[in-house]
RNA sequence: GGAUAGGUGGCAGAGUGGUUAUGCGUGGGACUGCAGAUCCCAUCUAUUAGGGUUCGAAUCCCUACCUAUCCUCCA
């Protein structure tokens, strides 16, 4: 597959090796607050590339970071007068509860910084004694000039930070870009022991640490947001070739565009941010990925209420599709009917991870399939569903569940009531029985002598 | 000021030199007892502006204008 790699900034091959694990890498949230749709947009993109890279025979190890120890928790626990230990708990539960609404299954593991606190303070240890890092009277700093190439994946040449600064300088630090990796002991924070003092950890260091305990060194592929790109991302470079002296830390960076609101960027501090859980109110899990993954995983989103009603009448018209095929009865079959729409969505995807353009397959494939269902052989029917099945197992897009569980007799003889009610003209009788069924969730659909039906 | 992506119909969003994107919306039709779902036709006569290259430009080049993101909170 080709992608585009933000390091070299081109559309490049992704030689991935299927007899060995592939290692990606995606940074996860900060467990300050419920996440809004921005993140959602992530890791919806993550999880598909994730799954569709095991669809291809690739072994993929998912791993992502949680950030559970930082200034904004502490803060917000302060305020809300609760440990921030538990402040974080319950956000990351709310956080894993909300991905599973979403229907992201891909993660194999999420690494919580406060579990990785050997793991850190020994990297910050080696960063010490190599001279890349230089203790000061409140915690210990990244020392930025002892690699030349920071700033090469965002573009910022090191130098022109210069004229860029907008932080307050800080007197212990030797150079107001450098960075800070162990924070020492404040009054009423938490704090872990080490032998350059007790402290925390700064952010950059914590995926390190955990990558590093996973991968070793280097790894394959390394995503998030776009807007994480500068600093995170440079000083985690920074930091982990500083330490092993590789030429690289992953092999290929994804990152992923923003999602704005009223042409603005969606964030906790801007106050505009829509949380995944409102949304989930109205709209299902497929239905959100639909909205999200419409649009290139590169492009700027912007968001409304109206891109999710479009997205979930989209949805429904391939859910629909499925519960047709599935409940109603096969035809004599279609000449020359047409196959390797599962092909071209896969073409699609191995071009960048296209998923608009395999979502407008998917949509060509509907018409096309909804102007001849009625004709379709069973195996015609089955080469349909499969390609619904691949849509709900890559995209994730498409609800299946048609199939009907035994509770359902009930509503089966309703139908057939209806139906002697429609033969004797009773269409009174026959609307009543619609009317309830569809109260229950339940849709019905009359087609010439039979009638199918569907739950929502 | 620097870096990076863009500016396409009512909206979202493809197309990187020559044929309908696709979806939503809108109008009409078919089907139906009526619905619903679905299909068909149409509509919107779309390419930020101004130059240039070319037989031909949304696509290549130049200029201008505009927008978003980043330039030490960020997915």
């Amino acid at each position: 597959m080709r992608i585009t790699d933000s390091l070299q900034k081109e559309k490049i091959e992704m030689d991935l090796d299927r007899n060995r694990v592939v290692r990606m890498f995606v940074c996860g949230p900060t467990v300050q607050d419920r996440i809004h749709i921005g993140h959602a947009r992530t890791y919806i993109f993550f999880d598909v590339l994730a799954r569709y890279l095991r669809s291809r025979g690739y072994d993929v190890f998912y791993l992502q970071n949680i950030t559970d120890v930082d200034d904004r928790i502490i803060n917000k626990s302060m305020e809300e007068k609760v440990p921030p230990e538990d402040l974080a708990a319950r956000n990351l539960q709310e956080y894993l509860k909300t991905l599973r609404s979403l229907g992201i299954n891909s993660v194999n593991f999420y690494a919580r910084a406060t579990l990785f606190m050997d793991e850190i303070t020994d990297q910050v240890g080696r960063l010490l004694r190599s001279g890349h890092a230089y203790r000061t009277e409140d915690g210990v700093y990244f020392r930025i000039s002892s690699f030349p190439e920071f700033g090469r994946l965002s573009g910022q040449s090191i130098d022109s930070l210069i004229s860029g600064a907008r932080i307050s300088p800080n007197e212990n630090k030797e150079d107001y870009r450098d960075f800070v990796i162990w924070k020492l002991r404040k009054e009423g924070e938490p704090y872990w022991g080490s032998p350059f003092g007790d402290g925390r950890p700064g952010w950059h260091i914590e995926d390190t640490s955990i990558t590093e305990s996973f991968f070793g060194p280097s790894y394959d592929i390394h995503g998030g947001g776009a807007d994480l790109q500068f600093p995170h991302h440079e000083a985690e470079i920074a930091i982990e070739r500083s330490i092993s002296g590789r030429s690289y830390l992953a092999r290929f960076w994804i990152h992923t565009g923003m999602v704005n609101i009223k042409n603005e960027k969606m964030s906790k501090s801007l106050g505009n941010s829509v949380t995944v859980a409102d949304i989930l109110t109205s709209f299902s899990g497929s239905e959100v990925r639909l909205a999200m993954l419409k649009s290139g995983y590169r492009s700027t989103i912007d968001f409304s209420f109206e891109m999710l009603e479009e997205a979930k009448i989209n949805a429904r018209r391939l859910s629909t599709m499925y519960m047709k095929l599935k409940n109603s009865v096969p035809g004599k079959g279609v000449d020359n009917f047409r196959t390797g729409w599962i092909e071209r969505m896969q073409d699609s995807l191995e071009d960048d991870m296209d998923t608009r353009g395999a979502i407008t397959t998917l949509n060509e494939f509907a018409s096309y399939i909804n102007s001849t269902i009625d004709d379709l052989s069973i195996e015609q029917r089955n080469h349909a569903i499969a390609v619904l099945q691949w849509a709900s197992d890559i995209l994730g897009i498409v609800d299946l569940n048609a199939d009907k569980g035994s509770s359902d007799s009930l509503i089966e003889s309703m139908v057939d009531l209806r139906n002697q009610m429609r033969k004797k003209k009773d269409f009174h009788s026959a609307d009543l029985i619609r009317e309830k069924l569809r109260e229950g969730g339940v849709y019905i659909e009359d087609r010439g002598d039979s009638t199918i039906w569907w739950k929502e």
